[in-house]
DNA sequence: TTGTAAGCGTTATCAT
DNA sequence: ATGATAACGCTTACAA
């Protein structure tokens, strides 16, 4: 006991006898069991992540998350979801939850297969009271702490931006109702766009991105007086790129494009894609201050909080100024 | 004790007894607590990982790693090293091997922050018998197995290749000699190179990226015979694209180019850029296979394994074929 | 086939 | 300030 105490800087002790101890734990190169101790004080300060396999944006929010975690002395422990497999992807997901539950975690980070989850999905984790943080889906039916981006504003966002830079005939490629957060990005879109007088939106709304490029073909050619694109994530607005480029319109001098999610190759296209950042670092730091305090609140009953993170614009060269007086030719 | 064997299906027991066991767990929704089996049967089930927080190409690592353990009914705990911060990187991850062993994790995975560690530095891992597999780097000093590209072999490979292209004179923009993957991708193209009568080869050897695109420039301009280039890393050629396209020369009419690593960017390069593929997956599945074999190997002896993958070209439209029956102009 | 006893390494609690 | 005891939930070893 006197050890324990010792080693962990915990309680009253002799300044002699704390220094004898370390002495010997140093000698024999004492190592904590931190198994045994998460048994025994019931916090392993360990936390499960669950996150797609295909990492591609989440990385950085992993990156962020792990950070903020270390610095609150907790360890990750992570799980991936292949997000294609339908409802085997769904099973696989309350598995793994299962599993962090039996592993103990202190809390759970998640970004969720699906949508529309109901409390009752994650009642194994509601009943032994572990915090959850689900990121970029807000799941309606769900009493728990969310994070993510603030889509609806991102999408007002980007069409007051083209707005301002002159455009008035406007391709809207987005990708239905199914993924919240496109959903959310068109719909704030929208809303801006129609506020504006003299302002037309044609708009592209196909869960599957195959269809895009003929979709983007067909909207392109039927409607010369298009001047602009807001892609609601970079990949669409790469396939218009290249869709562009198979119809001679040239970026940005004939079309401007706007992406969205700064997903990597946005330096590489030629023009440079202009394009928001979500900031997924700061997406993960924030959900781990939010698990965090959680986990450390002894009144369980604060309501659910839902952050959000604003994404902004980052200015390469896919888009152009055609006002009048700034392009004078 | 009984129930024990009925939940885990482990030694003789009365069918009855089995089922009614089964029936008592689920009505009071027993789970286990892995901790405490941890500790009771010295196996966590639980696998340390250890990587650069800037993940890019090792996250197609983690996912064959994740899926393969998975498989094996193992969990990650993941740690994430900044590598760029020098010294404090290595003591980062030095720590973090440490919270692993408390952890008490059955084996460790680790990409580790520098080339040049000894067994010393590893000793606790070794102390506890705890396998661990490395990737990506060969470390000289240490008695482990260790899984990566045969970079050696590729850097050959993409010698055959340029030259099986009809090129003479090709530009090899390499990273010098910190990085072993790097090196070794450069001598073997070197080495075949050299075998080939008329080949000449312009080296670029440049540790520091910025001082790239200086060098080519440099070596494009001087040495207008070069005809194709290589780039040990896809990185570089993203930036000989640019410096090209400074220069006015075409990709691949005036100069062909062949990346490495297939990082992302590649596809959505004009033209896309023909790279090679490492397969990170499979070198992820093969990792967590070699240390799972390491784990239920009651033999401890077996020398440490040296694994590799071979990377194999990924052809999409950066490298031309020059000779002269296939470009009649 | 079932049950008993011991122990894993630590911390909470209470006593000295 | 220090120490004794119990407890955490499970499995191994052994006994019945």
């Amino acid at each position: 006991m006197t050890a324990s105490r010792a080693l962990n800087g915990t309680g009253h002790i002799a300044r002699a006898t704390e220094e004898r101890i370390q002495i010997i734990a140093e000698k024999y190169k004492y190592r904590p069991n931190l198994l045994i101790r998460g048994v025994q004080t019931g916090r392993t300060m360990n936390i499960g992540v669950i996150f797609p396999a295909d990492l591609g944006f989440y990385t950085n929010v992993l990156e962020g998350l792990h950070d903020e975690l270390l610095a609150s002395n907790y360890s990750i422990q992570l799980s991936l979801i292949h997000q294609h497999l339908g409802e085997h992807a769904i099973r696989q997901e309350h598995q793994q939850i299962l599993r962090l539950l039996d592993l103990r975690v202190d809390g759970i980070i998640l970004r969720p297969v699906n949508d529309d989850a109901s409390d009752l999905y994650f009642k194994e984790v509601f009943e032994r009271n572990i915090p959850l943080v689900t990121i970029d889906r807000k799941l309606e039916n769900v009493h728990c702490d969310a994070l993510g981006t603030n889509d609806f504003k991102a999408g007002q966002q980007a069409a007051e931006y083209l707005i301002t830079k002159g455009h008035r005939n406007i391709l809207l490629a987005a990708t239905g109702d199914i993924v919240s957060t496109g959903r959310e990005r068109r719909n704030g879109f929208l809303s801006s766009a129609e506020k504006v007088k003299g302002v037309h939106v044609s708009i592209i709304n196909e869960t599957d991105f195959k269809h895009h490029e003929n979709e983007a073909r067909n909207a392109l050619t039927s409607h010369p007086e298009i001047t602009a694109a807001f892609c609601v994530t970079d990949i669409l607005a790469a396939g218009l790129y290249n869709t562009a480029l198979k119809l001679g319109i040239r970026i940005p001098k004939d079309l401007s494009v706007l992406g969205f999610g700064n997903l990597g190759m946005g330096p590489y296209l030629n023009p440079p894609l202009s394009t928001f950042d979500q900031h997924p670092a700061k997406i993960g730091k924030a959900a781990a201050q939010l698990l965090v305090k959680r986990i450390n609140s002894t009144s369980e009953k604060k309501r659910a909080q839902q952050k959000t993170i604003s994404a902004d614009i980052l200015e390469r060269q896919s888009v152009r100024n055609i006002n009048s007086h700034e392009t004078p030719r």
